[in-house]
DNA sequence: TGCCGGTTCTC
DNA sequence: AGAACCGGCAC
């Protein structure tokens, strides 16, 4: 399997804007982003972040299409010096506390543990944020990131099922800010890069996700059915019928706001 | 939904 | 060694 250099700025040649991946092994095997699990992918010293994976691991991230707020870890210090943050698949309620994670996650469920956590871990020298600070470094170096969308987003610009590659984003803002569940968080604000022209980002034609019509990669035609990438034989191929099923019975399941209409997709 | 094994990267 | 927007399966 050839596998492309994942530490790239930028596009990487065949994987074109709208291409579909059925999981994160699948991105990370064609390269198009460094980490398994990791939502950023890249460091201050790499000159930012190369990729990042949007898929609601937070419940601050608002995205909004062609504009991201993108939402990383906050981590914070309590007086004792113990480290406490937030983990990623936690709904915001669960802590991880010096390597006693699922104890202390159990007990994290309580406001008492969350209210030591945040109230003591706020000064700005305690924070720590790298690998996250990377794409502050963006901002500087002005390289955009790849934007990978996951299909637990709950936006008319998630894809239903897997992830799809979205094109690159340039890095405007990156701040740190408390987030709902009282950490700082680092955030990121994203907007889709005009160079080089990138095909039309995909999207639902209708906000309820019942069409899967997605910009094609290559042109500008309508895909009824997106294409899947895969890494091994490097080749991309039509989500065929059966996946098709599962793709309604994953949209059944969206949480889309009801507020979301079908002028509002357009 | 919750628990837990596993992989890769960076320090 | 520690941390990270997985993935799978049990309950």
């Amino acid at each position: 399997m050839v596998r492309q250099d994942p530490k790239v700025h930028g596009d990487l040649t065949g994987l074109p804007v709208g291409l579909m991946f059925a999981d994160r092994e699948d991105i990370f095997n064609a390269g198009l982003h460094g980490h398994k699990v990791a939502g950023i992918f890249g460091t201050k010293g790499d000159g930012g972040a190369f990729s990042i994976v949007l898929n609601e691991g937070y419940e601050d991230d608002e995205d909004m299409g062609e504009t991201i707020i993108y939402t990383g870890e906050g981590k914070g210090k309590r007086e004792g010096g113990e480290v406490c943050h937030r983990m990623f698949n936690s709904g915001g309620c669960l802590f991880k506390w010096k390597g006693q994670v699922r104890e202390q996650a159990t007990r994290a469920s309580g406001h008492e543990f969350q209210w030591e956590c945040r109230s003591k871990g706020k000064s700005e020298s305690g924070i720590s944020v790298s690998p996250l600070d990377a794409p502050q470094k963006n901002v500087e170096t002005k390289y955009p990131v790849r934007v990978i969308r996951g299909a637990n987003g709950n936006t008319k610009y998630s894809p239903l099922q897997g992830y799809r590659y979205d094109g690159l984003y340039d890095v405007e803002k990156a701040y740190i800010e408390e987030g709902k569940a009282g950490f700082k968080m680092c955030r990121f604000h994203l907007r889709r890069a005009k160079v080089p022209l990138q095909d039309p980002l995909p999207t639902h034609i209708t906000g309820e996700g019942s069409s899967d019509e997605f910009w094609s990669p290559d042109g500008r035609e309508m895909l009824a059915v997106p294409k899947l990438y895969n890494p091994a034989t490097q080749t991309s191929t039509v989500l065929p019928r059966t996946i098709e099923q599962k793709r309604r019975e994953i949209t059944g399941k969206r949480r889309l706001p009801a507020s979301v209409s079908f002028k509002d997709s357009m």
